[in-house]
DNA sequence: ACTTGGCACTCAGCTGTGTCGAGTGCCAGA
DNA sequence: TCTGGCACTCGACACAGCTGAGTGCCAAGT
């Protein structure tokens, strides 16, 4: 028995089986793909691929339908990335080349991934663990209170308003203020987010008695925002197309949204991912159970990374739908887009 | 035929009807409530009622359900708004106190609104119509650019990066710019949001021909700012309860989850809420069709206001699901958590 | 050693039939 | 104005039979 056939056949049952959304016979097989062998033929191929876990039958007497195991085999040896057309590349590009700040890209991103695959989209910020610090602003407010802003390279912004109360220097506040931020800058500017902490506690031990007090707080508060910026933030999109991908997600449905909606599920995930890619940015595809969430059974996940070149691979971008979702196009069309978010982030 | 009689047949349907999903009888209509008449005397009044609009029969020989018109009724003249109870409202109560920033509040209220009700919650960001410039802060950045950073009354922080590079002055960037940001929050500080332009354009005017080129830029910066800020958002959660709120609802959830994630529908319709509502902080519902949307058609929406106190109605909150949805106790949470999330920012 | 045609078998899905019962509308009488 | 009675409607359900796509297996062919 032929092996390149058995895979042919299994190709064959994924292809038809996700175009027509029903279980696909040995018969309809040979009709729709040009096999050259007999539908009986056939059968005894996939009577050896169900043995082997690729495929299923829902019940008896019907056709088979491809397993996760099945899908991932198609992924990795049988699917190419289907290319996409001049105009859709097109279509991207003028798109996303309205943008103007991060959140305008991010937001632009999350609508066009769902709007062309037709699924949900997922697009996580760009991750700041690589990210280093541009500059650090305090803002007197108020006379008792300072505003720290800490804006990081990728163009992210946190604040918080710091109590200062206790900290009373003979010096006005303000003044005060001018003077650390210089401080501060010097220590902490141009550094990873992750080193300026330490770097911040150093300039904290190193201050003058007479600063110490507001120091401290100020610092205490920048440590907060370096977590914020640290914590990732995923956006979502498109959950309406999820309903109608057909009926069979609906039953599950509920969970799914719930694990969209926490979004903590969500960076785990895309962290996995990550993982898998081996911390490049290559294509990454997750197929029903291996998605390590009960809701998210009955769904594939295809993402890749983006950034703001080839080895600055920030964060990453994808789409979510039924595991008997169109691999090779959607694959093309996460792709296309991570391209394209980086070429405009590269800027 | 006693008025009273048939509003009091058209509530007993609503309820039976909400808690049971299924079209109410005249038989099981008498035997659930205490009505004291016959059942042959309910129909007439049913009969009656159906004429009016109230309610109607989803095929022949089965029974009624409530129309809109009969929602509306209901919750204009029949429906009181269920007290809560001490236990739940300690729970609204310590949910929300842990926040810490305005993101964080919203958040926390929109999850506990979206898990209390069981229905998707909306919550509407404080609009800054209303609110005040508290301090502009001008951050020089490379040499060539300078970041805006708007700071509101209300906490929120809208920042721009703008290129000052054909800004040459004579004297070097940051200098220029300190200058500048004293003259700006002099003359924007404290002033509304919509004030805050026109006095821009006054102090660009008044400039030293010098600072003319920078103070244009910046200033068109802090309006794309101040734009920012004024422009609405509104985030929502538990999109998952309506999955599990019935199957009714099952038709029509592509087009609601559509909805929903076009914030520019959601901003309209909470809009006219507001107006509804007299720009008081008061309870508003919309029924079904009342809401301007096709998706909408099956939903209902109850929202109220809330803000940093009686007079400072900023914002609303609500939730959205069925039209056959538990209407006293749904208005009834969302009042009492608008109440503590306002309590919260009035401090 | 594969491949193929034939054949019996399985079983989901559809259709038609009959029954059941909740619910209605109407009417005459209290 | 209310009530009991009565005939009627019609969706829901259960049951049965049929159909057809699809399978597994086997013997024969290449």
């Amino acid at each position: 028995m032929s092996d390149d056939r058995r895979l042919a056949v299994l190709r064959a049952i994924v292809e038809d089986y996700v175009s027509s959304h029903e279980p696909v016979g040995s018969k309809t097989l040979v009709e729709r793909h040009q096999l050259g062998v007999s539908p009986a033929t056939i059968r005894n191929d996939m009577a050896a691929l169900e043995d082997e876990g690729y495929i299923t039958q829902p019940h008896t007497s019907a056709g088979r339908i491809p397993t996760d195991k099945g899908y991932r085999l198609f992924v990795d040896r049988l699917a190419g990335v289907k290319p996409m057309s001049a105009a859709e590349k097109r279509a991207i590009q003028t798109f996303l080349d309205g943008a103007t700040d991060l959140d305008d890209v991010v937001d632009r991103t999350v609508r066009l991934l769902a709007q062309i695959t037709r699924q949900a989209a997922v697009v996580q910020y760009p991750s700041l663990s690589r990210a280093a610090v541009r500059h650090v602003e305090l803002v007197p407010v108020g006379g008792r209170s300072a505003l720290v802003v800490l804006i990081t390279d990728s163009g992210r912004v946190e604040q918080r308003v710091v109590d200062v109360r206790s900290a009373t220097g003979a010096e006005p506040l303000a003044t005060a203020l001018v003077a650390l931020r210089t401080r501060v800058n010097a220590a902490v500017g141009g550094s990873r987010l992750a080193r300026a902490r330490e770097a911040l506690t150093d300039l904290v031990q190193q201050s003058p008695p007479a600063d110490l007090a507001v120091a401290a707080e100020v610092a205490a508060a920048l440590g907060d925002c370096l977590t914020a910026s640290l914590e990732e933030r995923v956006v979502i999109a498109g959950t309406a197309n999820l309903v109608k991908s057909g009926a069979d997600l609906a039953a599950s449905l509920g969970s799914v949204l719930e694990a969209l909606e926490e979004h903590v599920v969500l960076l785990r995930l895309v962290q996995e991912m990550t993982e898998d890619a081996g911390d490049r940015g290559a294509l990454s595809v997750r197929i029903g159970a291996e998605n390590l969430h009960l809701g998210l059974a009955e769904t594939s996940v295809v993402t890749s990374g983006y950034g703001t070149g080839p080895d600055q691979v920030l964060a990453r971008l994808g789409v979510l739908g039924p595991t008997r979702m169109d691999y090779p196009t959607t694959m093309a069309a996460v792709r296309a887009v991570a391209r394209y978010v980086s070429r405009i982030l590269a800027q």
